[in-house]
DNA sequence: TAGATTGTTAATCGATTAACAATC
DNA sequence: TAGATTGTTAATCGATTAACAATC
């Protein structure tokens, strides 16, 4: 539950997953000079029910919209950025410097998400005191104490599956709160801590089906 | 719905993307030596619902479990993977070879989970005719013709927001049937179309919600 | 047999969608 | 005013969880 002005505003799941959708589409109307927009606009742009971006727009927005004019897209974009926590900076350390290891390290598009690397860590010792576009590669043993001492609190974790339990551990030993995880295993957590996985085996699941059944249909 | 021996299976979406997670952990047991698996004892692992995991596996499973032994692991392990099609090859294309697509490039987890990249795509000149770990790149504007003609299925879409609608189309264009998306952005498409999002913002979303959580309660 | 485990039917829970009064 | 749009309460839908009989 999130208090915003007086009213308690409780966001589900799925509708937060939805957010960073309606925050692209807003950026993309106020480049467009776009002053303003209604629920059943972005619904159907975005091939959603009007009452659910409604809804997902009360939550989110300060003022309430206007009857027949809709919400101030600037308005509405600030008020999702600061929604999503893109204005405050969350440092992170990332675990596992392999190919996706590496693509993350070098995306630029993090720090729009209030999002900063500051620390990778690998076993691979000829990485150890190199840089990889300005972030620094330390040996994975001094996780857990440099993840406590820079009060890390967010860990991405790039490993195979078969280390990635190891690697959640140390994390959660250094403090971090949070864990980024793209190994398609689950990962054992304490209570308190989240473990957000990246779970790019379930999107291959779901292509797999779908082809299958298109595939499928077509031969009949 | 899907036919399996006799009986149609119906599967959620959540449910298909639990499988990954089972399969998994199905492999680290068969690693291990383990011949049979119990439903509860893959819950209680994989801190899930009880009744989940025997609804989850019966779709799944050829056999059906027999009481106090569970599943043979060896057997489940195969249903699965026949299950999720990771035994037939899908080929693909891939467009934008960013940070990011040069990871996924790179990666050669694919090939476990049935997909193999085929070709790529981008639009910078200095890339043509090039060759990433054995995928040759070619010009963006050949996209369409190629998909076309290689007879392609699934496009992955790894280019900035602002562009990705336009690579979206020209890969429906050229007859691919499922689009697996990393822009942040919403895509449209026909009916029969799959876009599946890989929805790293959204996950961000969920690390920062998370975090201002722990944090606020903290200072409480 | 006793007991753990299975598979399934029924109850619950949460999210989505429909209906509608309020408002600019 | 008329009509589009908002915000909210109620109904629906789908997935999860509980309860329980069947079985090895």
């Amino acid at each position: 539950m999130q208090i915003q002005g007086n009213k308690p505003v409780v966001v589900s799941k799925q509708a937060l997953q939805r957010m960073p959708y309606y925050l692209e589409y807003l950026k993309k109307l106020r480049a467009r000079g776009v002053e303003f927009v209604s629920a059943p606009m972005i619904a159907q742009d975005l091939k959603l029910n009007e009452v659910q971006v409604r809804k997902d727009l009360a939550a989110v927005s300060s003022v309430g919209g206007r009857p027949k004019t809709g919400f101030s897209v600037p308005e509405l974009l600030q008020n999702m950025e600061s929604f999503l926590g893109y204005n405050d900076v969350n440092e992170a350390v990332l675990v596992g410097v392999g190919a996706l290891g590496r693509a993350l390290l070098s995306y630029k598009g993090f720090s729009n998400y209030g999002l900063k690397i500051i620390a990778a860590f690998d076993t691979d010792p000829s990485l150890y005191n190199t840089e990889l576009r300005g972030t620094a590669i330390f040996p994975a043993e001094r996780l857990t104490e440099l993840c406590a001492r820079l009060k890390i609190r967010i860990g991405i974790v790039t490993v195979p599956a078969g280390q990635a339990q190891a690697v959640c551990d140390m994390l959660v030993a250094g403090g971090v709160l949070a864990i980024w995880n793209f190994a398609p295993i689950h990962l054992n957590v304490p209570p308190n801590i989240l473990a957000q996985n990246e779970n790019m085996a379930a999107s291959l699941a779901m292509l797999s089906k779908h082809l299958r059944q298109k595939l499928e249909t077509e031969t009949d």
